[in-house]
DNA sequence: ATGGTGGTCACACCA
């Protein structure tokens, strides 16, 4: 069984390369971020010709979440309890007994910023309900562009995102939060080449430099951990023509499901 | 100093 996370960047342009890629991997379930796309523009069709359901939300222009799955989908859910908020940020779906709760966490855009703000908020009320969950969902995948570089070995410069945004203090102890509830991040259970990011930036040639960031995460339930035997990232996409600028994060568990 | 989107054909917003 895989389960693969990937930001678009715009469902719509990068269609014809998820569905190339679906092919090629036949990951079970794909967490998708930022499809910019309203739900009655999502293209259902070509997915279901490509063998997968979908579960999606989203708005206009920004943001926007939805879960590929080749197995039926379960119990979903959109919001954040706690939280009104209209940014299509979150999707939550149960699949063949594991719960997929895909994410899109606010950029922030600058330390002390009121995206700043509004992420730290954002991510207090994702623990607190990551936790409620857990006690409901034994296996547990929370999985997405989490916007936050971990640790300094997550960065290809520590020295210059010091402090900044992505890799601040508070959002590294909001990520580290996370992992205090019982989750583990699926890509460090496994030795990894330094320098593995999941993030470049278009500008400055910044993918042929490999002056990128891990951002892309996907956090396991200790049950789900167990049954973990690979995680990587699949940077062959962000070398194709009009990439987007996060590449595929995939895990590997030796697990069936039904 | 790039890319996607929207609403206009030049630029703002977001990442």
């Amino acid at each position: 069984m895989k389960i693969a996370s990937w930001n678009v960047n715009s469902l719509k342009v990068r269609l014809p390369q998820v569905l190339d890629w679906l092919g090629e991997r036949q990951p079970d379930i794909l967490a998708l971020q930022e499809t910019k796309l309203t739900d009655p523009d999502f293209p259902t069709l070509d997915i279901a010709s490509a063998g997968y359901q979908a579960a999606f939300v989203g708005q206009k222009t920004y943001n926007g979440v939805a879960v590929l799955s080749r197995l039926p989908l379960g119990e979903t859910v959109a919001d954040l309890p706690g939280l009104d908020d209209p940014q299509r940020r979150v999707l939550g779906v149960t699949v063949g007994g594991v719960r997929v709760i895909n994410l899109y966490v606010p950029n922030g855009q600058s330390v002390g910023s009121d995206k700043y703000t509004y992420k730290l908020n954002w991510l207090d009320k994702l623990a607190q309900w990551l936790e409620t969950e857990l006690t409901r969902h034994p296996r547990l995948i929370a999985l997405g562009d989490f916007n936050i570089a971990p640790e300094d070995r997550d960065v290809h410069d520590p020295a210059a995102w010091a402090g900044q945004i992505l890799c601040s203090d508070a959002e590294r102890a909001a990520f580290r939060r996370l992992l205090d509830l019982g989750l583990q991040d699926a890509f460090r259970r496994f030795p990894q080449e330094e320098n593995t990011f999941s993030w470049w930036d278009y500008r400055a040639a910044g993918f042929r430099r490999n002056l990128g960031l891990r951002i892309d995460h996907l956090l396991l339930s200790p049950a789900l951990a167990a049954t973990c035997t690979a995680c990587w990232v699949d940077k062959a996409p962000r070398r194709l023509e009009r990439p987007s600028d996060h590449a595929p994060v995939i895990a590997e568990f030796d697990l069936e499901l039904h």
